[in-house]
DNA sequence: TTACTATTTAGCTATTTTGCTAAATACATT
DNA sequence: AATGTATTTAGCAAAATAGCTAAATAGTAA
């Protein structure tokens, strides 16, 4: 379950347009990184992209895509995996799914 | 359906520690005023509560409660109704009911 | 060890947000 | 018309946020 300040959290995460956007990079756009391509389903990382490729499909700077990913990361609604010298990420479907949980729970309440 | 726009909005309107427990509080607080104690099922306010009677469950002026609930107004988070000189205000379920199935959606794609 | 690649941290500025009080508006009642 | 009740608007100050560049860190490769 989710606490009132890790709710809070994410919805300040996802509500910045950048970091939005961000954030729906990270799940629609799997297998970017080379490294990446020849990951298989029984790999830890099924789906992930890296900070750089991200990076490159946004008019920001690295650092302030590197600050948004930390948020989103702060937020559980990413993680991110070092492996060699870079860093993957992907979605943390985990709280994707508490979320999902906690607006169905409200709709069946206050139905 | 949601445009990225809205979502942005009502996330942004849902990060926030005050607004959040406003939300709350209009969720979970139904019949406060006195008007409404009298409402019945086929009324269209089904749940309500009108602004001074929030105002007065949080330790922030008046004018900062009614700036919260605009927010929250303008993210169709809650519908706020006039009647007399009073304003009512329940939680807009068609939008938790969008917010649902875009988190269920989401799952359903990256499972 | 030097150089290269990937990313974060530090430090700064501009903008936005959040709170306040005082004043304005809107409606109801006397 | 005057008063009272409910709420919003205006305008301000403090704090938080979002962007930048330059510098630091961490790992790889030559």
């Amino acid at each position: 379950m989710l606490t009132i300040e890790e709710k809070v959290k994410i919805f300040k995460a996802l509500g910045n347009d950048t970091r939005f956007a961000i954030f729906k990079n990270v799940l629609t756009v799997p297998y970017i990184c080379n490294i990446n391509q020849n990951v298989k389903t029984d790999n830890i990382i099924k789906q992930a992209t890296c900070v750089g490729t991200i990076a490159a499909e946004f008019n920001y700077s690295l650092p302030t895509i590197s600050r948004h990913l930390k948020d989103l990361k702060d937020a559980k609604l990413i993680k991110m995996t070092k492996s060699a010298n870079k860093i993957y990420v992907e979605p943390n479907l985990e709280t994707i799914h508490q979320l999902a949980k906690c607006f169905c729970n409200l709709l069946d309440k206050n139905s």
